[in-house]
DNA sequence: TAAAATGTTGGGTA
DNA sequence: ATACCCAACATTTT
């Protein structure tokens, strides 16, 4: 479920509190998992030490990820593909999913529900450790065009797989980077050191506004209409396959590129640019 | 029933 | 070093 905005809207509500008391100020007061591969770093029986009674100052996101500065040491939550953070009354019935959970001292749960296991947490006194081999944050205000421009003209590889990767640039994933190449009229395949500057200011203007279009919604994730976010019923170009493109009427074709699954308008983002 | 799924990483190849 | 491709991870949904 999580791509930026899905990340984004989590650390808010968590943080604000939505139906729940604000995670700040919360203490851990018990850690439990029945699925002891959810925790990356450190070993199992470390991180059960180490979380016990440590106090959450606050919550925020750097990327795809989830950051909890403790009073010491930072918590870091990572959702992959199916992963989703919760807060329950302790008292309340665990779903099947809910397979990692932080017990905190005002009666709630932190409840990390993870259909597929692929999430992680884990610890660290230095978090810059793994959040520094991120990308730039791509809202961030110092993310200028003119910064995607040298990172662009840098490389010499597919646009899609390259926005893909989380050390280029933090936080797209699979929907939000078909989403922007639509709107900015670029085909997938296209090289990024082949950008002129007026193409790479319509790539810039269209990452930020398709991740914003997504927080604005709540996020887009098909399972989080329970949740209120409803940006999926926006996707110009995502799950649309042979649909008509909004701006042309063209069917909306998709291929794999890089191994995932990849929508676009075959006129709006034509294969001529290549 | 087979295919695809919002992510990342590690291995092999060129 | 750079870039590409695939398998793996584990399970649900279409």
């Amino acid at each position: 479920m999580p791509e930026l905005p899905e990340v984004e809207t989590i650390a808010r509500n968590l943080r604000e509190g939505n139906g729940s008391p604000p995670i700040p100020g919360q203490r851990i007061v018990s850690f439990s998992t029945d699925w002891p591969r959810h925790v990356a770093h450190p070993s199992l029986h470390t991180f059960n030490r180490r979380i016990q009674n440590r106090e959450i100052v606050d919550v925020k996101r750097r990327g795809k990820y989830l950051v909890f500065p403790l009073d010491h040491e930072t918590l870091l939550i990572h959702l992959r593909m199916s992963g989703d953070l919760r807060l329950a009354p302790s008292q309340d019935p665990k779903d099947r999913f809910d397979h990692t959970i932080f017990s905190l001292d005002n009666g709630w749960d932190l409840r990390f529900s993870d259909a597929r296991k692929f999430g992680r947490v884990s610890l660290y006194e230095d978090p810059e450790v793994v959040l520094g081999r991120l990308g730039p944050e791509p809202l961030a205000p110092d993310f200028t065009h003119d910064r995607l421009a040298n990172m662009l003209h840098a490389r010499k590889r597919n646009l899609k797989p390259l926005l893909l990767d989380q050390s280029f640039l933090a936080g797209l994933g699979n929907i939000y980077t078909d989403e922007a190449l639509h709107q900015a009229g670029l085909h997938p395949l296209r090289r990024s050191d082949s950008l002129t500057k007026v193409e790479v200011k319509r790539l810039w203007r269209s990452i930020r506004e398709s991740l914003n279009m997504g927080i604005r919604h709540n996020g887009a994730s098909i399972d989080w209409v329970f949740r209120g976010g409803d940006f999926q019923r926006h996707f110009r170009v995502y799950k649309r396959e042979g649909e008509p493109c909004f701006k042309c009427g063209t069917q909306i074709q998709r291929t794999v590129v890089g191994g995932r699954g990849t929508h676009f308008c075959p006129r709006c983002q034509s294969e001529d640019q290549l």
